[in-house]
DNA sequence: AAGTGTCTCAACCGCCGCAGC
DNA sequence: TGCTGCGGCGGTTGAGACACT
């Protein structure tokens, strides 16, 4: 949070007083913001249009959940960062109460948290894509495989307590084996391993245009995730 | 208990696209 | 057609909370 402070026009920025929340949300509330720019000025706030917009639009606006994502969240925002890139708008449009601004964060923190755990380009890894048939005939075991071309985020699928060991790969291939725990936590940490992170470095991204985002609802992606992630 | 590092959240900044003129 | 103002977006930063040593 920053602190409050008044430039030298006057207007005040860093955080919001309560009074100001409550200005802010009866104006909106009563009479819409239909100009941003002049709505602090008859809301009687000395904030900027701007400040005034993000502050309804990521705290006041109602409908907005607060508090931690929840794992179908977690899991949803993966699959939408995969499908649209850094869209945080568009990511938040499908998710029901939560906006970009939170989203961002949260994906921030995600890319941050994992990255430690990129090896040096001649460590690349890659994980093969879970889907593939050989995967599905072993499932629970996620491969490695070393490649030099690939994007050297996607090594992030080591995970921390099994296969850190597979960055000691030169030239010659190496294969290993990281036992994909049964816990929800840790096959969304996969989740993101597994082309969030891909996506969120190699961007601009192909968009799967196999994909339909103008019918696909929330509880429709839900319901693909379920087919996905059974366990919920 | 104190110091340090990390996480989380809220807010600001600058750029871009669009509409109106 | 170019200019201007506005809203919206994504990136970045600041600071408190919390965890760890």
């Amino acid at each position: 949070m920053r602190k409050s402070s008044v430039d030298i026009n006057g207007v005040k920025k860093g955080a919001w007083s309560e009074e100001e929340d409550s200005k802010l949300r009866s104006y909106v509330l009563r009479y819409g913001h239909w100009n941003w720019r002049l709505l602090p000025k008859f809301a009687g706030l000395a904030r900027c249009g701007k400040s005034c917009r993000l502050r309804w639009v990521n705290y006041l606006k109602p409908g907005l959940k607060r508090g931690r994502f929840t794992q179908e969240e977690e899991i949803l925002i993966a699959k939408l960062h995969r499908q649209l890139g850094n869209k945080w708008s568009a990511m938040a449009a499908k998710i029901p109460g939560r906006t970009d601004n939170e989203i961002k964060n949260y994906c921030h923190t995600h890319f941050k948290k994992h990255s430690k755990k990129v090896p040096s380009p001649s460590q690349i890894t890659t994980c093969k894509n879970l889907e593939s048939s050989e995967d599905l005939q072993a499932p629970g075991k996620l491969i490695l495989e070393s490649s030099e071309t690939l994007n050297p985020t996607a090594a992030t699928c080591d995970s921390e307590d099994s296969a850190s060991s597979s960055q000691s790969a030169g030239a010659e291939e190496v294969e290993e084996e990281a036992v994909v725990g049964e816990n929800c936590e840790r096959r969304i940490e996969m989740d993101f391993n597994d082309g969030f992170l891909e996506s969120f470095w190699g961007q601009p991204f192909v968009v799967d245009t196999s994909y339909s985002h103008d019918h696909m609802t929330y509880t429709a992606l839900m319901e693909e995730e379920a087919a996905i992630y059974p366990f919920t």
